[in-house]
DNA sequence: CCACGGATTGGCT
DNA sequence: GCCAATCCGTGGA
């Protein structure tokens, strides 16, 4: 029930395998609005090396500095200059990776998300399943901002948490979406049938 | 200094 | 299905 943090040696592996076993994993933001936690139900893998759609591909710049960092703190970015994204940094030291949180299931604080996503007024009038079914939405819904780039997911205001493995039978892969380049590489998973994955 | 475009979203045709 | 919104890092002049 009640998990601990994944270690940091969770992060130290092939950024595939982390963004795989990221899901069913639990997103925990100790916000001012309240604890919002949710399920991780779909991941991207972004490669430090030999992967042109990663924003670490052309080397270390002010903007991606976090994913250069040491695996298992948070790297988040601003998207087409309104939205965020937020990633956990994989690899060691210097290597460059992460994997973008997609999708999340929303468990607790579902009407503080609804808020921060439609405004007060919004609230239990909005279907909840595009509350937090892509990434942009996931950093809305979670209260995640430019603030939040570099901090540790194991003992700061966002974790995740450890929590049931998905079986491999539920764990779909496609090609990473709305990149151009490297879109041959099958390196997004989600959990099959989960309302809250888009373009299943 | 300036121009370009993106790991997105939501509204309109 | 198409496209505008809107920021700023990045790269070329």
């Amino acid at each position: 029930m009640h998990s601990a943090p994944l270690p940091v040696s969770f992060y130290l592996r092939d950024v595939t395998q982390v963004a795989r076993d990221l899901l069913g994993k639990r997103l925990i933001h100790n916000s001012p609005g309240g604890i919002l936690t949710g399920m991780i139900t779909e991941t991207e893998a972004y490669d430090g090396h030999d992967d042109p759609a990663s924003h670490s591909y052309p080397g270390p710049k002010p903007r991606n500095t976090m994913m250069f960092k040491e695996g298992g703190i948070l790297y988040v970015y601003r998207s087409y200059g309104i939205h965020f994204c937020a990633n956990a940094v994989t690899g060691a030291e210097g290597y460059g990776a992460a994997v973008l949180i997609r999708s999340v299931e929303p468990e607790s604080g579902k009407n503080v998300m609804a808020a921060n996503r439609f405004g007060a007024a919004g609230v239990g009038k909005k279907d909840a399943a595009v509350i937090s079914n892509g990434p942009g939405k996931v950093c809305q819904a979670f209260g995640i901002d430019m603030s939040h780039n570099g901090v540790s997911l194991q003992n700061g205001a966002v974790n995740i948490c450890d929590s049931d493995p998905v079986e491999d039978a539920a764990v779909g892969m496609s090609e990473r979406i709305g990149i151009t380049k490297a879109t041959d590489r099958m390196w997004r998973f989600y959990i099959k049938g989960n309302r809250y994955v888009p373009k299943q």
